[in-house]
DNA sequence: GCCAACGTTGGC
DNA sequence: GCCAACGTTGGC
């Protein structure tokens, strides 16, 4: 079992938008990078963790916990001309996008903000910290899994 | 296959 | 709004 963070901006699809569904379930789509869509694709499993991440947004930074609830799917968004994430090149034949199934898990009560990600040193090999990356989706240690959670969980100004 | 131009991401 | 850092595109 693996463990994930997931990049979204919150004026996109929050993780709120996720917690007001039916069962707290989404289908994750829209990825549109070949590293990640192969992730996605061939490396999730159900049963792996991933933490939700808001990015592009006044606070950036983690907001709470997902599973994995599927293998990578086609994302039918890129066959639906209408839709913003419409790419001609894949089709239900050969689809180029995929996606997974999530529900979520918990809403922290707080963001746990980047910059207290950086400021953590047992975090500091985490891609996400590292300038120019772009991926939306990077793989999480599982001793960065812990460190983060009990950051989560300990009191905090 | 190279590489310039362009587009996107995302923090600040 | 700015800008760094990348990914993608397309001419050659």
């Amino acid at each position: 079992m693996a463990y994930w963070l997931m990049k979204s901006e919150p004026s996109t699809y929050s993780i709120d938008d996720l917690a007001k569904t039916k069962q707290q379930k989404g289908f994750w789509d829209g990825i549109r990078n070949y590293q990640v869509r192969n992730l996605i694709r061939d490396v999730m499993q159900p049963g792996d963790l991933a933490f939700f991440y808001h990015s592009s947004c006044k606070v950036p930074g983690i907001v709470g916990i997902m599973e994995i609830t599927s293998r990578g799917k086609p994302d039918e968004t890129a066959f639906d001309p209408e839709s913003h994430y419409f790419d001609s090149k894949s089709n239900p034949l050969s689809p180029r996008w995929f996606g997974v199934d999530v529900k979520l898990v918990e809403k922290f009560n707080d963001i746990i903000p980047l910059a207290a990600l950086r400021d953590n040193n047992a975090l500091k090999n985490m891609p996400l910290l590292r300038t120019g990356n772009r991926l939306s989706i990077t793989p999480v240690t599982g001793k960065e899994w812990q460190v983060i959670v009990k950051a989560e969980k300990s009191p905090r100004p």
